[in-house]
RNA sequence: GCCGGUGUGGCGGAACUGGCAGACGCAGCGGAUUCAAAAUCCGCCGGGCUCAACCCCCGUGCAGGUUCGAUUCCUGUCACCGGCACCA
């Protein structure tokens, strides 16, 4: 049994000569601070898992999660609790409706500022970042958050990032097999398409079911006949594929490895080898660092990428079945970019055995007789070949040069140039299979090798980029597509529908026909003739996973001296990340991962660092990867095992992810219309998963999209129960702040700035005018509020209610402290209208106000109604309205304030506490039943509609409730006043919406 | 350029499915209380007309449209914010 905490000592907490009682900031830091203490003593806020002791089976579960923060040494900023106040609010309003509320918080502490700090002072990442762990989860606790503690753990924690190695060596493992079905999908169905042990790859290889496709991918018997370019330039059926006993061991690895989920590849980066790190694209500004200027390579380095392509059409399929902002959703969906076209093979003249073809996608094939050269990027292996087969109508240096620099800027320059077209003739021909005429092959930038197959027809006359290349360069533009309004191709591309023309050859005729159709007819020629297939293409690329850094997850893998690399087993995790005796970076041409410099830990053998005896004799000198994996990878996963935390033995229990994560039919948030389109309605739950995940926008691609794919692959190897990890999604607004401008757009800081009785804002220094102007918060603006100093000025209870009562939680809004008075001032009054400011005692009335009933009745069902639409603003607002109605109709009685206390506590809950402590109550109000409002308190006998005419208000009259439109119209054409706005004209219509308003058409 | 979002008093915002525009808060103005101030309490607070009130007129970025009626729906347009970057 928990006592109340102790009273407030007279005197102490007032300022100056304000009353003893009086709740000023001093008296709510004690209030809040004893309360923070009092939940931490009593773990008030624990949730027990299912098969603890004191776990109730019979309540609905509702997890509710913030997205974690990464711990900066800043400490908090007023961001930070806007959502983590919203997820407050609703958990603890779930666990008064009776709800097993799951609400933790962590940290996501690996990443490259520790890493930065360390490089320049050699202190270890793992202090600075402990160093913030603490503040923050200080800072946290003085919001009085009710996550639950016990549950805590940060990525850098070896228990937990064990389990991120373990998922990576799952994934190694796996394979996706395009033919597989999923497990069981909430909705009762399976999907086709599922990651399984690479061991039922390697059983259907040695059976015969799959054999090996000339480009190394295993083919399905079954389904290389349906593939026609499956046998190209190997004739017939089968004949270009191989059986899996024809290939030596190298190959049979070769192909094996190719398959993985987790998997090795050559991936160009940016090297910089002065700062001996690789850096983002964003980081290099033309070909130089952005950071001292130094000369940047690209280079070549081979790095683990995730097949999350796989799952391209899943992901995309899936976010139909989870309830999430339409805005997110759609940037998911262009992230994916699936097209739908076809590939199809050009014949190279005097091609060479390896590259009989060229292949390209296109989403238009439609306009394939007006295909008159072809572009590759300048990656693509055709160029090779043409650099050593000269001819001579090439320009050979020409070529070499264009090829050299194109990939030397590759993608990190070329946004930065104008868009006009370059390009190379390779003095290569090949013939357009539809028109069967020679047609040139060009190298150019505009094509990507990381996008279709980096090679394209190019049809200058239905395609805008094209045709500006062929006009830059002079090549032949042919129309196919006739334009409905008559323009000419030779003046303007035309790339929208119309009928084909020019478009037939001995065996198809597209002419006369609309895109679709002439697309599907030209499809099913090219199928017949074996020269190409319909496909779908995504945008979505593979996820690069090694970092050369060291502040991240070592990756558990070790290489032979061949090169070939290992997992180490389970029961050897976690890989732990040694120490450094420096952090300086690797000077050095070829990229290196810093962690090559803990040279005992990288050279060891396969039995020392936990390889299986079957899969490498114990003895083989081995060198671990010192590539380490990327800030998202312990984020891509941490809602699991806040369901689980403390677990040795598996990442999350069954019990445990079958209870928060499985669930299907436990509440989410209630239904309810939003005020706005991006609020999200609510859909039929067709997933399990978190109940209610918020976070910031900017997350909407990476950690979501990422999450979803470790999450669809756990699930598809039956590690967890649900293909989704998060039902429904939100996104708070950002919290911006006034900077203030001189007239030369100068910055001066918030402090020197002096409001003036008018309104403008002046410099204190100088008197000279500004202009505020709304910005992010930052230390440039100089215009960043620290939260420690809000909660000093006017307590926690006071910041929480502000933030929430700015205006809706989706939306950007600034922060304006002189704001903050209005939410300080309601606790002060709803304080002093039920605590004597002398006395500390209770001051209730005797007796109950019928209109102050009647309006908390209202109030309650206001809260009740708005929490779930987690429109706190609106409720504040009449929490607000309460409190000025009962202090004006001379207070409320206990049963009153008990219950106001509790529709208070979500948004303030230390003074709802301490208020419901001084009725004395012994335990805390966080699993009080929250209050009902009685129906019929919601309507009143009469209500006042207006009378307008013309659709103009010109009169109010009162009508019962209920009235129906006969009522109301008899009402409304008897009084006077009505009479007197219509004589001597003709009422021609009467519109009566019964309880709303009354309409008069008049002639 | 493309995609997404937002435009309502001096400021933050409210208005649930088309039905009284401006709830609530800040700032401001007036009054009560006070020797005085702070704090508190009460009242006013979009613009125009008016000594004032009533009445009336205008008003949700701008221009049109649909409707008995539009902040809300449609078309066009402007401004600001965020994201993407030649995706065949």
């Amino acid at each position: 049994m928990s006592t109340p905490p102790n009273q407030p000592s007279s005197g102490r907490a007032s300022s100056d000569d304000a009353p003893p009682f009086r709740y000023t900031a001093a008296l709510a830091d004690q209030i809040e601070t004893r309360w923070q203490k009092h939940w931490d003593a009593e773990q008030t806020f624990r949730q027990p898992n299912p098969g603890e002791a004191d776990f109730e089976p019979d309540r609905p579960k509702f997890y509710c999660l913030d997205m974690f923060p990464y711990p900066s040494g800043a400490g908090l900023h007023v961001g930070h609790p806007e959502g983590y106040t919203a997820t407050d609010i609703v958990s603890r309003y779930k666990r008064m409706k009776g709800c097993n509320v799951l609400h933790p918080m962590g940290w996501d502490a690996f990443g490259l500022p520790a890493e930065q700090y360390a490089i320049q002072t050699g202190v270890h990442p793992a202090t600075t970042t402990r160093k913030s762990i603490d503040t923050f989860r200080r800072q946290l606790k003085r919001f009085g958050f009710s996550y639950d503690w016990s549950r805590e753990y940060g990525t850098i924690d070896p228990e937990y990032y064990k389990w991120t190695q373990w998922i990576f060596l799952r994934l190694y493992n796996s394979w996706f097999d395009p033919q597989a079905e999923t497990p069981t999908y909430p909705d009762g169905k399976t999907r086709r398409g599922c990651a399984r042990p690479i061991a039922t790859l390697i059983a259907q290889l040695e059976s015969g079911d799959l054999r090996i496709g000339l480009d190394g991918e295993p083919v399905h018997v079954g389904a290389a006949a349906a593939n026609p370019l499956a046998a190209v330039g190997g004739g017939a059926e089968m004949e270009g594929t191989l059986r899996w006993h024809e290939l030596d061991k190298t190959r049979q690895r070769a192909v094996i490895d190719n398959q993985r989920l987790a998997y090795l590849d050559e991936m160009t980066v940016n090297w910089c080898p002065a700062l001996g790190t690789v850096l983002a694209n964003d980081e290099v500004i033309d070909g130089k660092s952005e950071r001292g200027g130094h000369p940047v390579l690209r280079k070549p380095l081979r790095q683990w990428q995730f097949r999350i392509t796989s799952y391209a059409q899943r992901l995309l399929d899936d976010l139909a079945l989870i309830d999430w902002p339409a805005s997110t959703r759609t940037q998911q969906e262009e992230w994916i970019g699936r097209s739908e076209g076809a590939e199809i093979d050009f014949p190279i003249e005097h091609a060479p055995r390896s590259l009989p073809v060229l292949r390209v996608f296109t989403t238009r094939p439609d306009t394939i007789f007006g295909a008159t050269y072809m572009v590759v990027a300048p990656e693509h292996p055709i160029i090779e070949h043409a650099l050593t087969r000269p001819r001579e109508e090439l320009d050979r240096e020409a070529l070499r040069r264009y090829v050299e620099t194109s990939r030397n800027k590759a993608e990190v320059d070329r946004m930065t140039e104008t868009r006009e077209k370059t390009g190379v003739f390779t003095g290569m021909y090949c013939t357009n299979p539809a028109t069967g005429k020679q047609i040139p092959i060009w190298t150019a930038d505009y094509v990507l090798m990381g996008y279709g197959t980096g090679a394209i027809m190019a049809v200058p006359a239905h395609d805008e980029r094209d045709w500006a290349f062929a006009k830059a360069f002079n090549l032949p533009i042919v129309e196919v597509i006739r334009d409905p309004k008559g323009g000419s191709v030779q003046e303007a591309c035309f790339s929208g529908d119309g009928v084909g023309v020019n478009s037939a050859n001995a065996e198809v005729s597209l002419n006369g026909l609309s895109v679709e159709r002439a697309k599907a007819a030209i499809i099913a020629w090219l199928e017949k003739s074996g020269l190409g297939v319909k496909t779908v293409n995504y945008r979505l690329r593979d996820w690069v996973f090694s970092r050369q850094r060291y502040w991240g997850e070592p990756i558990p893998i070790v290489f032979d001296e061949q090169g070939n690399h290992y997992p180490v087993g389970e029961s050897a995790l976690p890989v732990v990340l040694p120490d450094l005796a420096d952090y300086s970076p690797v000077e050095s041409e070829e990229p290196q991962p810093l962690l090559a410099k803990a040279t005992e830990w990288v050279h060891t053998t396969a039995g020392a660092a936990g390889v299986s005896a079957d899969v490498l004799a114990p003895g083989t000198q081995v060198r671990r990867e010192t590539n380490t994996m990327p800030g998202s990878a312990g984020s891509s996963w941490y809602f699991l095992r806040y369901c689980d935390a403390k677990n040795p033995r598996r990442l999350i229990s069954r019990e445990a992810d079958a209870y928060w994560m499985g669930g299907v039919g436990a509440p989410t948030l209630g239904p309810g219309p939003g005020p706005s389109a991006t609020r999200s309605v609510a859909v039929p739950r067709a997933v399990a998963g978190v109940d209610l995940y918020i976070g910031g926008p900017e997350h909407a691609v990476g950690h979501l999209l990422y999450s979803r794919f470790w999450q669809k692959a756990l699930f598809d190897l039956g590690e967890v129960c649900t293909p989704e990890p998060f039902n429904t999604l939100f996104h708070q607004g950002m919290i911006t702040s006034y900077a203030y401008q001189r007239a030369d757009k100068s910055i001066v800081a918030m402090d020197a700035v002096r409001e003036e009785a008018d309104g403008r804002f002046v410099e204190i220094a100088t008197g000279q005018a500004l202009t505020p102007v709304v910005t992010k918060m930052s230390k440039r603006y100089k215009n960043v509020i620290n939260p420690d100093d809000i909660i000093a000025q006017f307590g926690a209870d006071t910041f929480r209610l502000y933030e929430m009562y700015m205006g809706p939680l989706e939306a950007s809004k600034p922060w304006n402290t002189k704001d903050t008075i209005g939410c300080f001032r309601f606790l002060q009054r709803a304080w002093r209208m039920t605590v004597d400011e002398q006395t500390g005692d209770l001051r209730l009335a005797a007796s109950a106000n019928a209109d102050v009933e009647k309006q908390l009745h209202r109030t309650i069902a206001k809260v009740d109604a708005d929490i779930p639409r987690l429109a706190f603003n609106t409720a504040i607002a009449a929490m607000i309205e309460f409190v000025n109605a009962a202090t004006g109709a001379g207070g409320v009685t206990r049963g009153q304030l008990e219950r106001f206390a509790l529709i208070l506590s979500p948004f303030a809950p230390h003074m709802a506490e301490e208020l419901w402590a001084r009725l004395g109550h012994a335990e805390s109000l966080a699993f009080e039943p929250f209050p009902m409002a009685d129906p019929k308190m919601l309507v009143d006998a009469e209500v006042e509609i207006p009378i307008s005419i013309q659709g103009k208000v010109r009169h109010k009259v009162m009508v019962p409730t209920g009235a129906d439109k006969a009522a109301i119209e008899a009402i409304a054409m008897g009084d006077p006043r009505v009479k007197e706005l219509i004589a001597g004209k003709t009422v021609q219509k009467v519109i009566v919406v019964p309880g709303k308003m009354v309409n008069l058409v008049i002639g």
